[in-house]
Parts: C-alpha cells; structure tokens; sequence
DNA sequence: CAGTGAGCGAGCTTCCGCTTGACTT
C-alpha cells in the first residue's frame, strides 16, 4: 500500500503562533497544531477535589476548548502518529499527559511520542523530533499537587470572606501575598516622618567658567573618629535646620576656597541580560510607563507578527518566560550584526548570563527573531507603542551580546577652612555596549569641569543652600511589585500581569499615578487574612511548596501525602474561622454628605459589582441610587455632575462623563479631584508625567493652571526665604 | 492618536497557570 510508506505525523504545540513556525522548519509529512493552553482542568463551579479519596481531582474538557480538542482528536486519527511537544516546563508536561489520555480515549492504537526542545530553531525542532521520548510522570504529579493545592487554598478561603466581608471577594496564594507586601508597604508609608535636611552647594568660578560643588564634610578628621571613635566630623546629615546651615556659611564667609585633591577612577560597565518577562515589564513601565498588562499586550502583537510588505513577521521571541538563555543560532546571527554594526564593540567571547534559581527555562530570552530589523528598519510598520516595546528589546538583546562600557570620572575635593567640598564629573571613554542604546540610554550627566590643579585658588559666586526632607519607603509599582514577587518565586511570567489585575478589579488596590495604594477593602482582607491565615500569606509559603513539588519531581515522593499534611489542619482553621469570626458585611459602607433627592435621607457609599455608587439609607423602601458625583459639570448652565463611567460592561477603562449625557457631552479621562481652579473654577484633574511626577491640573483647555507636588514645598521655601533675607 | 457613554444593592461569587480570541449563562 503506496499509502502507508509515507507517514503523516501531528504534532502538537501550546501556541498557535508557534505552530506556523515549526510547520515551516519540518515541511510535509507533518502538521502542527496548537492545543490553546491548558484543554482539561478542574471546572469552574465547584472545588472538585476528592479529599476523601486521596485528593483526586475531577478533571473535565476546559469550556470553550471542546472544538480544538475534537479537532485534535480527528487529525490525530487521520495521522496515525503524534508528537507531544507543549512546552519544556510543569505545566508543558501536564497539557502533554492530559493530551495523551484524550486522543488515546478517543483511538487506543495511536502512536503518540512525547518531544521537548528549548528554542525555536530548526536544528533544535528536527533534533527533537529525531529523540522523542515518553511523558514524564513526576513532573505531572508536581503540577497535580500545585494546582490541588492552589484550588483548596483558594476555593476555601474565598468563601471565608464571601461570609464575613462580602460576596464575589477572592484569596488565593499568590494574589494573597501580593496584597499583603502592598498594604504592609503602605503601613511604613504611614509611618514614616520626614525630616528636615539641608544640604549646602557652592557655585565656583574658574577663569568663565562656573560649576558646583557639593559641601561633603565639615569640621576637621580626627584620628580618633577614624579610628571609629564617636566625635566625628559633621557630614550633610548634620545640617538638620536652617540656622545649621547659616552657621557653616557664617564661618564659611572670609574663607579661601583652595583646591586639595583631583582624582580620576575608571569604571566598567557590563550591559545587562536579555529581558526575561519580569525584567521586560520592569524595564517598559520605568521607560516606557506602561501597565503589565500593556507591556503584555503589546508584546504578544509583536510576536504574533505584524504586516510588514506582503509578509507577516513574528517580530520577537515568546514573552512568557523566566530564561536569559539565547540559542546558540541567534548569537552567531547577533554577533555578526554588531562585528558590522559596532565594529570594536564585540567581545572576543559570547557574553554569558546566570539565571534566577526559580527559572524553568522552557523558552529563550525574549530577543528580536531577526536582528537586522532594527526598530529604526520596521519604525513604519508598528504602532507607536509597539515601536517603543520593539526597541528597548532590541537594545537589550544586542547590548548584551557587546562590550563593557568605559567611563572615567574625575573628582575634585575643594576646602574652605575646614569644610570639604566636592564636584565630580563622569565622561564616557568607550561606548561599549551603550553604542546600541537609544530608547534605553542613560542620560548623561553633561556638566563639564575647567582644567583644575591641586592648590588653585577659585571664585565664591555664591552659597545654594537647599531645604530637604527625608522620603520614606516608595510605595510598590507594577515594575516593583513584578520584581518582587519574581525574586520570592511567587508567581510565573504568565500571571504577574493578571495577579495585578486582579487586586485592582477586587477594589482590594488601586493604581494612583502609577503607585499601588491599597483601599479600605484591601486593607479590611489583608487583616483578616493576616490574623487567621498568617502560614498562606507567609512569603515563604510558596517557597515552602515549591520545594515540596521539587521532592515530587525529583525523588518521585508521594505528593497525596504531602497535601494531606497540609490539608487537614487547614481545613479545621478554615472551619474554626468560619464558626468564630464575628461577621463585618456592611462596614466597609460609608455614610456620606450626599441627600437622596427621592426621600431626603442620608446616602451611603457602597461597593458593587462595577465599583463604587451611593444608595439611599431608606432601602429597602427606598430603592434610589446613583453615581457618585465628583465634581460640577464645567458647561455654562449644564449644572450636571461629573461620574466615573466605564465602557464595554464594566470592564474596560474608566473615564468621567457629565450626568446630563447625551444633552451634555462632555467628557474627561483624567480623575477629578475635589479642588477647583485658583484661576478658572473649573475642576482639576489627577495627572502624572515623568518630569513632574504626580501633579493636579486644570480641565479647561484654555486654562494652563497646573499644581505640583514641588509648588507646595517651593510654597514652604518661599515663605521662610521672604523673612530670612538674601544669602549671598 | 482619537474616542469612549447600562445601571447596579444582600444570594451562586472564588484559585493558579497555560493560551488566545469574543455571542452568552
């Protein structure tokens, strides 16, 4: 039979983009498709674990993937062969077993191989193919335990809170902790009390040109205080008030200022890895000021390909991933970019990184798939924000294949009686690698030196004193929050993104000008949570599991008996809790100022499924509720109120709309803020930029009435420079 | 960059981790 001497193959990916690749490194006799993630998991509605029986979980077809798996299923017949190759990880392992016991349900006599590879390259796809192997079954329980654990973690203690707080709330082991370092940051946020300091700079002449120097010390080295003796010099943390100031500069006033010492140091700077997920997120909100979940989106567009000519081109590698490894084909490539792009830049050998101890490596770093598109080259193709997402993994990639940077810094000490001052500056000698950074450069620090001598005599222009305040601990960001949970090993590439997320559509945090501040919600849970469920919002809970699945993988240990370990306490402080603690449904609503226009009583702030909305203290006889009012429609006799409004069913971005809509259109993105405008008396709008951080403007456009964090300290300045005097 | 637009309450919710689209309860 003619037929049977050609065979035909399947081969089975997670990633539908991944497919199309792979179809074109093996040509005929194979097709690749993609199974979409995960096709059989726990259902939805119910725990779904046996804890009668060995914890067994009832596993079912996920909902909506039915049609991929039938697909499967009858191309997987027609073939006769299949290859499972999902990814290289726990998970990856899991999709391939549960892959392997549909198909076989469906056909008992396929032939179905298990292959694993790294990197998308041909070499390492028909290498892969050429060793197939079978399903490794530790790696399958390790990911059992992990999500029976996870399922009775969380589907135990959201109920908890559905009974004691409200319904719909969520507790699980990684949105948990999260919530927990966020609202323990704020706390020291709280705490924290500023202090007054000032520092003293000093701007010199030399010849026509100016500088400035930094006060370092004042008073004169002991041998004792070196020595780590307690009567030390006093530094800049000394100057603690004004008159501290005025002090130094009333002995400073008849002095010589002479300089004592130059010094030039060279550094050397090594470029920084290819971007795993957790590094790219960081990196695009510092840079670019985007969300996770932005970062997210953006780079799947990039990867799934974008039209450029005829052709559609997968631009990067795939983005969910915790490995710097890049595969051996793309450093030859990238080398010889940069041997002819940056001839002098390329080192003598591949630059090599180490990986986080928690990495699965089951893909690359996410690189350019061709590195001669340089953003510049595909600049026309992309969307501003995907150009912007392009080129700073561009640069990171061909950077890190590059030579160290070379900066030379001069440093001058400059002494008046006994007080040091300091000026440095910082040139670039050898590019190195920063010669392919554009979007990622560093600013420089520009200010330049005249030729100094040891012993030269320089010009008193005049005395900057500055008023400063200690800043207390920064509250988390996306980029923060991301970096930290990677380093506790909380979390995986694919869910930093989505465990923001969530905290945000709980009401348990909210995104102000980019910081995370937990609410009253938030708050409310993370107590809760602290006080009776202190071991699952431990940090080291899920380092405590991980080395449990590690056993499991490894030395084949029993996972049913370690979740019975863990299962049987919990469950009896989930009961405990559940029996003992005192109710607060409802003490999250707030009275507020607000009259309900229907029967006149008070109306409360409450929280619902779509946010915030007040409704009349008279419920049930009174049914009335609305918005809340943030700020007064500007419009010339619109007298309407100004609401959050969400599109597309409450999820969606939020933006504010007058209550008269649609006779009053108008309309803002920007919060209101409960002030109005010196100026106009229109309202002002949260705002935040890189420049000025987060600021209060006006709404009308034709007003350019701005409020910085900075106005109101130069406020304090001014008042206290207007009764002291001039200073120079 | 422009453009974005219901009415909700105290019953059926929730986890983490894979992966992309999107008529349905």
């Amino acid at each position: 039979m003619m037929a049977e001497k050609k065979p035909h193959t399947l081969l089975i990916v997670e990633s539908p983009a991944k497919a199309k690749t792979i179809e074109k490194y093996l040509g005929p006799g194979y097709t690749v498709m993609a199974s979409i993630g995960h096709l059989i998991d726990l259902p939805k509605s119910r725990i779904a674990i046996d804890v009668e029986h060995n914890f067994e979980p009832e596993y079912i077809t996920v909902r909506g993937k039915a049609k991929i798996l039938k697909d499967l299923q009858s191309t997987a017949k027609k073939a006769g062969h299949v290859l499972l190759a999902s990814d290289n990880d726990r998970e990856g392992e899991a999709i391939s077993y549960h892959l392997q016991n549909a198909l076989l349900k469906k056909n008992p006599k396929l032939e179905i191989k298990r292959i694993v590879f790294n990197e998308i390259t041909p070499t390492a796809i028909r290498d892969a193919v050429a060793h197939p192997g079978t399903i490794a079954m530790e790696k399958v329980n390790a990911q059992k335990a992990r999500r029976v654990l996870d399922r009775i973690v969380g589907y135990n203690l959201s109920p908890v809170l559905w009974e004691k707080v409200k319904n719909g709330l969520s507790a699980g082991r990684v949105q948990s902790v999260a919530l927990r370092l966020i609202c323990e940051r704020e706390k020291e946020v709280e705490s924290f009390i500023p202090e007054e300091y000032w520092t003293l700079a000093v701007e010199l002449l030399k010849g026509k040109s100016h500088f400035t120097a930094q006060m370092i010390r004042a008073g004169v080295k002991k041998a004792e205080a070196e020595a780590g003796g307690e009567d030390g010099p006093a530094d800049r943390s000394d100057m603690k008030s004004r008159a501290d100031i005025q002090n130094l500069m009333q002995r400073l006033e008849n002095e010589v200022f002479t300089v004592t010492d130059i010094r030039e140091t060279e550094k050397s700077l090594r470029p920084r890895p290819p971007f795993t997920t957790s590094q790219l997120q960081q990196t695009a909100a510092n840079r670019l000021g985007f969300t996770s979940r932005k970062t997210m989106s953006i780079a799947q567009q990039l990867y799934e390909g974008v039209a450029i000519g005829a052709n559609r081109i997968g631009l990067i590698t795939y983005m969910r991933t915790d490995s710097t490894r890049i595969s051996a084909l793309a450093l030859e490539e990238v080398r010889k970019f940069i041997g002819e792009r940056y001839p002098g830049s390329l080192p003598a050998e591949p630059n090599s990184y180490s990986m986080g101890k928690s990495a699965q490596d089951a893909h690359e770093a996410i690189r350019p798939t061709i590195v001669t598109y340089t953003p510049e080259s595909v600049k026309a193709h992309l969307t501003k924000d995907q150009e912007r997402l392009y080129a700073i993994i561009w640069e990171r990639f061909v950077s890190s294949q590059m030579t160290s940077a070379k900066t030379q810094t001069v440093s001058v000490d400059i002494t008046a009686g006994d007080v040091l001052f300091r000026v440095s500056s910082t040139r670039t000698i050898e590019k190195g690698f920063q010669a392919a950074l554009d979007v990622l450069a560093s600013k420089e620090s520009g200010k330049k030196l005249p030729a100094l001598k040891v012993g030269e005599i320089l010009t008193r222009e005049k005395f900057l004193p500055e008023q400063h305040f200690t800043t207390g601990p920064a509250r988390y960001t996306d980029a923060t929050i991301v970096k930290t949970l990677e380093e506790k090993g909380i979390g995986r590439p694919s869910t930093y993104a989505s465990t923001i997320s969530v905290l945000i559509e709980r009401y348990y945090v909210e995104r102000r000008s980019r910081q995370l501040i937990p609410t009253q919600l938030g708050r409310t849970i993370y107590d809760l949570l602290i006080n009776s469920f202190p071991d699952i919002l431990d940090v080291n809970f899920t380092a405590g599991m991980e080395s449990m699945l590690d056993r499991v993988e490894s030395e084949g240990e029993d996972w049913v008996g370690m979740i019975r370990l863990f299962y049987g306490p919990f469950k009896q402080k989930v009961e405990h809790v559940s029996e003992t603690l005192q109710s607060i449904k409802g003490v999250m609503d707030e009275p507020t100022e607000f009259v309900c226009e229907k029967c006149g009583r008070q109306m409360i702030k409450k929280l619902g499924r779509f946010g915030f909305f007040l409704a009349c203290s008279g419920f049930p006889e009174c049914r009335n509720t609305k918005s809340i009012p943030l700020a007064d429609c500007p419009k010339p006799g619109c007298g309407g109120k100004i609401v959050a409004r969400r599109k597309q069913k409450g999820r969606g971005k939020e933006f504010y709309g007058c209550t008269n809509y649609p006779e009053c259109d108008f309309i803002s993105h920007f919060k209101p803020t409960s002030s109005t405008c010196p100026k106009c008396g229109w309202f002002l709008v949260e705002k935040s930029d890189k420049k000025r951080g987060a600021y209060k403007a006006c709404i009308n456009k034709d007003c350019d009435y701005l409020h910085t964090a900075a106005d109101d300290e130069e406020a304090v300045e001014e008042a206290g420079r207007k009764s002291e005097g001039a200073w120079t």
